[in-house]
DNA sequence: CGGCTGCTTGACCGTCATCAATAAATGTGG
DNA sequence: CCACATTTATTGATGACGGTCAAGCAGCCG
């Protein structure tokens, strides 16, 4: 059930106009009235990290924007086979309008903060604010276009090219938008335990294991303590990698 | 390029009143006066079995529905390892207003009828009818939660747990909706070769042969020929998947 | 009939999962 | 701050599942 059972409960109200995710989230072409309304409805939600913010199935009364942390989009099965269907990072958008139960199980990996909206309210808002709409839909088509290149990946690619995919996502994803320091080495901070990735990468904690001293023992990257990866050459991460077409 | 090269060029023209997706595809929510708006922009295109209809990265000038037949999305790597990330079925929609170029490789597995538009003219009707944005939308969601269910397929079961998902998703998608004879055996005509659900599934073309005997020789299924499979005892066939919770 | 393409079957092998034992990191209470 | 417990990550030994390579088979069409 979404928003039950969290104990911490955070409720700092940041205006939107001075939002991180202002930009680039659901409500990136708000004007400043716009900007006004949604204030006077949304509300934050926080999650510690390894709460379950929603559980597939669940009635879907409450529509959110991810404002910080990280969060995962998870599909399991009957004897607890688990995939992870998606990462959830600041602006991206939890919940769909014209549903009523939740699609997937969501997670949150870090502490997270949820910008939110009841659901009429929100549907209210795609009313009167038609670019909510068209934003959502863009958002939702770049969504698609992600999970089938995860396809691509989880179909096709060897456990050491799905590791060295992995850390370029995250190094972009990661990466303020186009910052590249070409000369000194890059370093990403992984957000998700080996576990985790091992669930998103559709491998065992050991392989990933494995594979990440193997690309350390070939120098392809180095390791700072367990979530610390830093890339010496980014060409030969990338090489890892064939891409796609 | 979208619509180049194809031989075979069909022109029919039906009138959408008497289409066969008129209730489920982008236009499902237009009126009578819309439909004839529709009527007079619209374009039907067709391509044989095996062409190509469109490649990732050509510029995108055509939208469209699947009318007709059926066709695969798909994503290689260099190396020409290659993953369907998406099977196309009537009322499916092809392209995206917003976006320039094609995301994936769209092809023809049978005979395909396309009812196009020009991106700009589509451009236009989406503002002249909002709830073709609507059910845009709609469709795109629905797609994403479709690709995630695969993804957990694609990254957690084993190859007889594909073949049988495979099986199952085909009975109900070809089936013309809620159609439960349930005393006689359920007929599946596969629209794809053995190489195309090997690609969709992320198997090889030898495996999905020897997962499709070994159903047979354990009774789950049995078959005529190489494309029909008909399948005796339905509840065996969906006790093969351990189902997502 | 031969040649083609698509499918099946067999023999073998490699990648990755499984099981199990450390080792490192993190947390807890004295 | 250190002993101890607990979780998380690494490493090793082994084997299974599915991939690869290769040969046969079936349907199709000229």
């Amino acid at each position: 059930m979404l928003f039950n059972d969290q104990k911490t409960e955070k409720l700092t109200h940041t205006q939107c106009a001075s939002c991180p995710v202002r930009h680039r989230a659901v409500c990136s072409r708000a004007n400043d009235q716009e900007l006004n309304l949604l204030d006077s409805v949304k509300f934050y939600k926080t999650y510690q990290a390894g709460q379950t913010i929603a559980l597939r199935g669940d009635p879907l009364e409450v529509l959110s924007s991810l404002v910080s942390g990280t969060a995962t989009l998870s599909q399991s099965m009957e004897d607890g086979r688990t995939q992870v269907v998606g990462l959830l990072l600041p602006s991206d958008f939890i919940g769909r309008p014209g549903r009523d139960t939740v699609a997937h199980d969501v997670t949150a990996v870090t502490e997270v903060t949820l910008c939110c909206f009841r659901r009429k309210a929100f549907e209210d808002l795609m009313v009167k604010m038609p670019h909510v709409s068209v934003r959502l839909l863009e958002m939702a088509l770049d969504e698609l276009d992600a999970a089938r290149d995860w396809m691509l990946l989880l179909g096709r690619k060897t456990a050491r090219e799905k590791i060295a995919s992995f850390l370029l996502l995250i190094a972009q994803r990661s990466r303020p938008i186009s910052d590249k320091p070409s000369g000194l080495d890059i370093c990403i901070e992984l957000p998700l335990s080996r576990e985790t990735i091992a669930t998103y990468l559709g491998l065992t904690i050991e392989t990933v294991s494995r594979q990440f001293t193997a690309l350390r023992k070939d120098g392809v990257i180095a390791l700072d303590g367990t979530r610390t990866v830093s890339v010496p050459d980014f060409a030969a991460l990338s090489d890892e990698v064939d891409n796609s077409e």
